[in-house]
DNA sequence: GTTGTGACATTAT
DNA sequence: CATAATGCCACAA
């Protein structure tokens, strides 16, 4: 009896679906460290600010502080979040100068009591998210 | 597959 | 102060 031999497929046979990775199209809905930042940006207390790398190493995920500007780009209307609150290091803000979003974000910030200065937050307005 | 882009950060020059 | 080089990683094309 002939004893067929098994496909290379047959031994290296998905181990059961799950393996199939499912890459591309990760609804932002179920991307947990997109969830996550969204989370810390939430907590970020009125009257101040804190920056993308901060957000992004308090929602554990250090050194990707892009994700956190994506995070934000991509958060729901409905979330509410403070945006205008999350800006660059050293406090800077992040949109160009006299762009829309730029003069935007820098009329929340004054009007929560931030102090606003060629385009860049005080330092006393800065916040490090380990103290919160 | 690869490449380019981006609400970024850090370090070096 | 400014620029460049890296690192980082999701996405769109």
């Amino acid at each position: 009896m002939a004893r067929a031999k098994k496909s290379f497929h047959a031994l290296f046979r998905p181990l059961s679906g799950e393996a199939t990775r499912r890459r591309r199209a990760v609804p932002p809905e179920e991307n947990s460290a997109l969830q996550a930042m969204w989370e810390v940006i939430a907590r970020v207390p009125r009257g101040h600010a804190t920056t993308y790398g901060d957000v992004a190493r308090a929602a554990g995920y250090p050194g990707r502080a892009r994700q956190a500007g994506y995070a934000l780009g991509n958060a729901p209307d409905g979330m509410h979040l403070p945006w205008h609150r999350i800006v660059g290091a050293g406090g800077k803000i992040s949109f160009p100068p006299r762009s829309r979003s730029h003069r935007e974000q820098t009329r929340l910030l004054r009007s929560e009591g931030v102090e606003v200065k060629n385009g860049r937050v005080t330092k006393a307005a800065l916040v490090s998210l380990e103290e919160i």
